[in-house]
DNA sequence: GCCGTTTTCGGCCCGACTGTTTTCAGTCG
């Protein structure tokens, strides 16, 4: 198994683990159902909304939908000593490298055993020979596309490239999507699949059509300049690579089914199958066509989404819940919660200007902060002792604050807050005394440096700051970079705890690159009784648009305008800032 | 291996595409 990337939950380690599990017993031919239980679980397990270590150290694994008394046994075993005997026994029966052969996309269970009896082919090295030499096409069911089809695909494996930024593949969707809609055959084309939920990160891209004469969209793909490689076509559905490694693909149905295949196509796995069987138990099928009559086969909605839902007696449900983690039970109830929305953004802030490592001057972030429909800004540039930034000083702060006086008089009723994106030094120290902390009117602190402590160094450290009445926002907790730093060890749980002792509010960051706090861990604190401020960290006033992927962030950790500060009118926003600050 | 206002035993979501098959198993999403 692959090791945890620090400070995250281990929820996709978990899955992983139980994935191979999975595939180990699929090649030793064991029953299909016990297979599907475990690979049930790990679906159920990466889609939790909450840390599942959290749900195993307070002794709730048999809640989690899927786990049993085996799986309870075996979770616990792996989350309290870091590996599980049943797995290591499982593997022993196999060559060590029989796991990663399973990863090669058209090598499923079967085949591999069948090239592991046959040829005695046990790794991803030893596979890429046999195929080199000519040898697995005399395996008896494989041939030669096969052979050369595997070839290609641990090509491409070797450069595979991990999952990708939802921003960079939400514009490669919608270039294809505009090419899409130029097609004559074309009536309707969308993007589903983990961009329309919303996911931080995306595997790859599922575009659904609409087409009188859906076999006529196959041709229209296959002719899209974006194209580098067909991994698959066919009248239904067509499978490509664009720049980047990206997969693409492209499902074409009729209008009379485009709610259905929305849905369907939407995901996730987990929460259409929870709909699936809310179709049986009402003698219905439900599949990307529609929603059909068991015995008469008549058509009993499909045609729009919501059609689909209220059949099934369900409100319709954002794409961002659909994670199967209580958003059915709820709409089954009609209570599904009310959640924000961009237009319920009122202001922004974390934002820097040119005083520090900004491309933009005060005055031109607010007004476009202020063409965006803003209300408030608070500028945030960065402290003194993050030299290269050119941050901060008092002296500067006084200098700058003369400047936000100027844009505001200009700008009224629009107001910029002078605010500061504090460094959280060593031992939670802070980068200015109270003094002047208490001089700004919007202080918010970060973690920019010495990132490689201890777990229990860095909680302590953030939790200090914390507890200064003047800090009101943590930035972005975690402090990853999407693919490419990980996040730092912290007991994020224990620092959702002294953020909502103290009143102090966690960032939802909406740089791509970022997304962090997590959904997970937001809607964790979301329960707990945290407050959130969802920001851009524009560095240009270009990147003041960039409030929609937190929004969404927001929107899949369940929260609604009233758990957002930036969605609060000015006065409320104010009253909880002055609020905080007699919060010793 | 899990699960139950149809069941504590007998079920377990659904369809498209590919390749090697003379009618379908394997794989994927």
């Amino acid at each position: 198994m692959s090791s945890t990337p620090p400070g995250r939950s281990r929820n996709g380690e978990v899955a992983r683990l139980l994935e191979g599990i999975a595939g180990l017993l699929e090649v030793k031919g064991e029953q299909a159902f016990r297979v599907n239980a475990y690979r049930n679980a790990a679906r159920r397990i990466e889609g939790l909304s909450e840390p599942i270590e959290t749900v195993h150290t307070e002794g709730r694994l048999r809640e989690i939908q899927g786990v049993g008394v085996a799986l309870e046994q075996k979770l616990g075993e792996y989350l309290t000593t870091g590996s599980l005997r049943y797995y290591e026994a499982l593997r022993a029966e196999f060559p060590p490298g029989l796991v990663e052969l399973l990863e090669v996309p058209g090598l499923g269970p079967r085949k591999a055993r069948l090239v592991f009896e046959q040829l005695g082919v046990g790794s991803l090295v030893e596979l890429e020979a046999a195929a080199r030499e000519h040898r697995l096409r005399d395996v008896p069911g494989l041939g030669e596309r096969t052979e050369q089809n595997l070839l290609t695909e641990i090509d491409r494996l070797k450069r595979r490239t991990t999952r990708h930024q939802v921003e960079a593949t939400l514009t490669i969707a919608e270039e294809l999507l505009d090419r899409l809609r130029a097609c004559p055959a074309v009536r309707r084309a969308v993007y589903a699949g983990s961009l329309r939920r919303m996911q931080d990160t995306i595997g790859d891209v599922d575009l659904l059509v609409a087409a009188e004469r859906p076999e006529e969209v196959e041709r229209c793909v296959l002719e899209l300049p974006q194209v580098r490689d067909v991994l698959r076509q066919g009248p239904a559905r067509t499978s490509i690579l664009v720049r980047g490694g990206l997969q693409v693909d492209v499902r074409a149905v009729e209008p009379k089914s485009w709610g259905a295949a929305l849905q369907y196509f939407t995901g996730s796995k987990a929460h259409n199958i929870r709909l699936r069987e809310i179709a049986i138990k009402r003698g219905w099928k439900l599949n990307e066509y529609g929603l059909f009559d068991e015995r008469t086969g008549t058509l009993v909605a499909g045609a729009e989404e919501d059609d689909v839902y209220d059949a099934l007696g369900l409100q319709p449900i954002p794409p961002e819940l659909r994670e199967d983690t209580g958003e059915i039970e709820l709409a089954a109830e009609g209570r599904l919660p009310r959640l924000l929305e961009l237009s319920d953004i009122r202001g922004d802030l974390h934002l820097h200007s040119n005083w520090t490592d900004g491309g933009s001057s005060v005055e031109e972030m607010a007004r476009a902060a202020l063409a965006l429909g803003r209300e408030y800004i608070a500028l945030t540039d960065h402290s003194k002792s993050l030299g290269v930034t050119n941050g901060l000083t008092e002296q500067r702060i006084a200098e700058q604050r003369l400047v936000i006086d100027e844009v505001n008089q200009a700008l009224a009723p629009f107001r910029v807050l002078q605010g500061t994106e504090m460094d959280i030094k060593r031992e939670g120290r802070l980068d200015y005394d109270d003094e002047t902390l208490a001089s700004l009117e919007y202080v918010s602190a970060s973690i920019h440096s010495g990132m490689k402590q201890t777990r229990e160094v860095m909680t302590e450290r953030i939790a200090r700051a914390l507890r200064n009445r003047y800090v009101a926002t943590l930035n972005h907790p975690h402090g990853r970079l999407i693919g490419s730093r990980a996040a730092y060890e912290v007991d994020m749980a224990a620092v959702i705890r002294v953020a909502v002792e103290h009143g102090v509010a966690l960032e939802i960051n909406s740089q791509p690159a970022r997304m962090d706090l997590e959904s997970i861990w937001a809607r964790r604190g979301r329960d707990a009784g945290a407050k959130f401020a969802i920001n851009t960290d524009a560095h240009a006033t270009g990147q003041l648009g960039l409030m929609r992927f937190g929004v969404a962030t927001a929107r899949r950790a369940w929260l609604g305008p009233e758990h957002v500060l930036n969605a609060w009118p000015l006065a409320d926003l104010l009253g909880h800032l002055a609020a905080r600050r007699r919060i010793p």
